[in-house]
DNA sequence: GATGAATGAGATTTCATTCAT
DNA sequence: CATGAATGAAATCTCATTCAT
């Protein structure tokens, strides 16, 4: 008779929302977040519909939490970087390399595509998007300032951090736009744009 | 024998079709094409929902004419840089600040940005794309062979067009997921990177 | 300004019915009458939909006109029937023959049983179709009574007639429902009724 | 993985089901199934449209399933004349006006007509119709070798079910085309068939 | 006479979301 | 906790019919 729509935060609720929230990914990576059904996510978790309503409000809500948890793996990307102990150049175009094999795997680089463009519409989004960002700008300028060659100003090393930001979303789109490129292609892209950067 | 609402190639059937086009871009810009239903592009262009199938057989198809002629004011955009009859690297920074306002523009800019996620899936999408962008990288290095500062190789020509088109491509995506960066970031973001690529 | 929706019942009109009603019953043989729009028929006659119009108020009214048609063919049938020099028996069972080969012609056989399906419910049809089968009646009992090997009742007579009909009606429904039956088991069948018949 | 809407084998699901295929015949037996919608149907069932979709893919699905049941009803209808204790004769004799009372109820038959009609395009269709009408004629081989007068060869007794199916398919047809020939006249014809039929 | 652009109602189908069990 | 039956709104697409030219 009573609705309890919010489940306890315990270890096990927490699992779910993760079940439900990997299932959505494949699902999303398969088709589209626009053209997967709740049924579909559903079905692919192994669990009844309204079940689902139980630890989302929404179908938005799921996308939100697997926004977050993407952007969590591309702070740990950004991490990974900084924990290397070579220096700086070797480090940034080792990852260059993961990069080019993240933005060739359709699954995830597309549904990141589709979040931006929703995002521009969809305040929710936007909010979480720009917090996360602001934050890897935050790891990307330090990793700049400690290891930089020579005396760049704050404002150098923010646009430099930019310009990382920018080649490493772009490179998807150009994955999708030109797949001649090819991934050797795509990696000596990548090379040389980090050599011009840190330059 | 089988279908015949194929309206002649009429001035007038021309008109139609932009028509439509159009409505479907102040459309699409609004709300994003897949949250854009046929009926709100028939109330835009003050047309009935039937009569924007006699022109346009599909969604699909509507999106399809509006991703080729937003890829040829592309091109255009390009040819633009080589009609400057100054050196390139001045014509590139100028048209910079063109590409910065078109970025900020999310009106385009999400459109195609969504278009791209939509080719990732869809083949018919994906063929426009691929061909209008291998024209663009036609132009792009025609334009850096005549104009190079040294003596570049074919193969590196062709990679610093790349990154021209990866960056005015990525451009929008930063504009999204940072917005405090603002115009002016952005206009220098890009002549340090054009800059770097005429080095 | 005026409306004119009557053409002249001149031959040149009688020409472009006839020729909308050939158009039309190509189309209905292809994908049935439901199936068919008006625009195909137009573009089957080689003709504007607006112009069709003029010269039948509905679509309905096509399949009307086609029915009377096809009806005048089956009295043509029944007629040349009567026309053969040989005994009845003989007439009877070459005409069997064109029977079966009518049954096998979907495209034909088809519509007539979508049209009697139709008349069920659509009282102009079954006016149509009403008038027709007396007409056709009176040949089949006037032919048997001619024929007859003994003394047969009038009520008699007409129930054969009846069987005849039905024997010929049914059996495109036979075709459809086991096309294993053939063309040879087809006219096997029909000679074996009508040898009863006429026992 | 890829739809989900399918619900389990209950009984609660077959009674739906059931629901759904009663409302259907109603509804087809009154427009016709061309002319009903499956608004009209939900309507009639007391259901939502969509709930419908949860049981049947398509209004062809439906249409299926009605004539599943419906050729099941003649099965049972054949099986009735076996059981009879009486002379084969006497048992066919008696179900001819069963037959024709069949006939004359257009809801059932005129359906059936549609179907044909129908499944002359259709394969699914087509496929049930065969798979039954196959079934069918077995049935009525068994009776009349069984209960056969004098020494038929296989093949004529399969001429004479074949012609007894004719005949009672072909009845319907005559009640449209000729409803002059009333109740008592079908029934005579009937019979007149029958007794030539077993001689 | 002739065209075919234009309409608008209606048909099929899908899906996020709710709620009784 | 968990299910999945049920809803209803909305989206895409088709077509008979009209009418200005």
């Amino acid at each position: 008779m009573n609705k309890s729509p919010v489940p306890a935060e315990t270890a096990r609720a927490e699992r779910r929302r993760r079940q439900i929230l990997d299932a959505a990914t494949r699902c999303f990576a398969l088709r589209g977040f626009h053209a997967t059904s709740i049924a579909q996510i559903g079905a692919e978790a192994g669990m009844s519909v309204g079940h689902i309503y139980r630890y989302f409000t929404n179908k938005e809500a799921i996308i939100a939490g697997i926004v977050r948890s993407n952007l969590d793996d591309a702070q740990a990307f950004v991490n990974d970087i900084t924990a290397q102990s070579t220096d700086l150049q070797t480090a940034l175009r080792e990852s260059a390399e993961r990069g080019v094999d993240k933005a060739l795997d359709y699954r995830q680089s597309v549904l990141m595509i589709e979040v931006k463009a929703e995002a521009a519409r969809n305040p929710t989004l936007a909010a979480i998007l720009h917090a996360a960002d602001t934050e890897m700008r935050q790891h990307l300028t330090g990793l700049l300032r400690q290891a930089q060659p020579g005396g760049w100003s704050e404002d150098d090393i923010a646009m430099r951090a930019e310009i990382m930001a920018l080649t490493f979303e772009g490179l998807p789109l150009r994955a999708i736009a030109n797949p001649t490129l090819g991934r050797a292609g795509m990696v000596r892209l990548m090379q040389m744009i980090i050599r011009q950067l840190l330059a």
